[in-house]
DNA sequence: GTCTATAGCCAGATAGAC
DNA sequence: GTCTATCTGGCTATAGAC
C-alpha cells in the first residue's frame, strides 16, 4: 500500500504544469498534425503524460477538449493580431506597406520555425473540412470581426476604397497567405526553398500594387 | 434455391455502371466531403449500393480504393486544364488577362453548381494534411509540371518576367484561387455572396496588375 | 485526483456459401 | 462475382479501487 503511493508521487513530479494544461498542449498539437478523427484518447494521454481517464475526467470528453483547446488557441492567436494592429495603426508612420508586411510577417514567420509553433490555419482548415464544433458561431465572430477590421484598416490607409472592394482585398490576401501555410514545405520539395522574408515581400508588393492601382483608376 | 437467385439479379440490374466504378464514384464523393478517416468502408458500400466485401474484391483494401479515386480524379481535372492552356494559348488573340481569366473560371466555377461536382482542391488539402498516399511522388510530378507550365505561361505571356518570379506569381495566383474553394460558403454566411464572376475578375484584376507593375519597374 | 479494468461499439478484413 | 457471418482489434466512455 505504502509502496503504490510512492509510485503515483513519482510520476506526478516530473511534470511542470497541470494536467488540464498538459492535455490542452497536447491536443493543440495533435489535433492540429492528424485532425480529430485522426487522434485518439489514448494519443493524447500518452502525449500529455496522464492517464486515459483524464481527458473524461477533466474535460467531459474528446470532442470537449477539442472545443476548449481550439478556443484558447484562436483567442491566444488573435490577440497577438490585434496587439500587432493597434500597434501599427496608431503609429505616426503607418503605411499601406506598413500594415501589410506587418500582417504577413506574423502570418508566415511560424513557416520557419520548429514544430513548436502551431499553425492556426491548420486548425481552422481543418475545422472547416470537417466541422466538430457544435456552435461554429463562436469561431464565427471572432474570424469575423477580425477580417471586418482589416478590412477597415486598408480603407484607412487607403482613401477611396469602399467596403466591398477593401473586403475582396482582404480575401485576396488571406488566401496568398493561407496558401504557404499548407504548402510550403511541398512547394520546398518541389521547387525550391523560397525565404521567408522574399516570400512576404512577394505578397506584400502584390497586394499593395494592386490595391493602389484599383483606387487610382 | 431458385428464390435467391432471382433476388440477387433484381439487385443488380438498377445499376448502370459496374460496381468498381460506382465505388470509384462513391470513393470520389464521400472522401472528398468527410476524409480518410472520416469515411468508413460500410459508407461506401452504401453509397455505391454494393456488398462490404466489394471493396477488398475489386481494390484490395480501403487505402488502394482511395489511392485509385486519387489519381483517376487528378487525371482527369489536369487534362480539362491542359487542354484549356493549349486552347487560350493557341489562340490569335492571347493575352495576360485572357490566360488568368480562364484559369480562374476553370478553378472556380464549380462553386456555384451543386453538390454533384467535386472541387480537386479539397482532396489536395486533405491529401496534404493527412497523407494516405504511400509514393507522393505520382501527385507531386503531375501538379509539379502543371505548375511548372503555369509559370512558363506566364513567362511567355509577358516579357520579361524571369523564372523565379513568375512561380512566386503562381503561388499567389493558386492562392487566391484556394481561398474561395475552402471558404466560399462561409464567407457567404459572414458577409455577403460574392457572384463567381465578380470574384474571378477581382482575382484577374489583382494578378495581372501586380505581374504587370513588377516587369515595369 | 489518479489509476485499472472493462463495457459496448464500430472499424477493416476475410472465410466460405451460393 | 456477390453475399452473409464473423474474426480481430481499436475506439470512447465509465465504474470502481485506491
Amino acid at each position: 500500500m505504502a509502496l503504490k503511493k510512492m509510485d503515483f508521487q513519482a510520476k506526478k513530479c516530473d511534470c511542470v504544469n497541470g494536467v488540464p494544461d498538459r492535455l490542452l498542449d497536447a491536443a493543440e498539437k495533435l489535433f492540429c498534425e492528424r485532425g480529430f478523427n485522426g487522434t485518439s484518447v489514448r494519443d493524447l494521454t500518452k502525449a500529455a503524460h496522464c492517464n486515459i481517464a483524464a481527458v473524461n475526467y477533466h474535460f467531459g470528453g474528446k470532442d470537449q477538449l477539442y472545443e476548449q483547446m481550439f478556443r484558447r488557441h484562436l483567442g491566444q492567436v488573435f490577440k497577438q493580431h490585434q496587439e500587432n494592429i493597434e500597434r501599427v495603426m496608431s503609429g505616426s508612420e503607418t503605411s499601406l506597406e506598413r500594415f501589410l508586411e506587418s500582417l504577413a510577417r506574423i502570418s508566415l514567420e511560424k513557416l520557419s520555425a520548429a514544430d513548436t509553433q502551431i499553425p492556426l490555419m491548420k486548425l481552422i482548415i481543418r475545422e472547416c473540412l470537417n466541422p466538430q464544433l457544435k456552435q461554429e458561431v463562436v469561431a464565427l465572430d471572432i474570424v469575423k470581426d477580425f477580417l471586418k477590421q482589416l478590412g477597415a484598416c486598408l480603407q484607412k490607409l487607403v482613401p477611396g476604397l469602399d467596403e466591398k472592394k477593401a473586403m475582396m482585398y482582404v480575401f485576396s490576401i488571406e488566401g496568398m497567405l493561407m496558401h504557404p501555410m499548407l504548402f510550403y514545405d511541398l512547394y520546398s520539395k518541389m521547387f525550391w526553398k523560397i525565404p521567408i522574408e522574399e516570400l512576404t515581400s512577394h505578397i506584400v508588393q502584390v497586394a499593395a500594387t494592386a490595391i493602389r492601382n484599383a483606387v487610382d483608376e
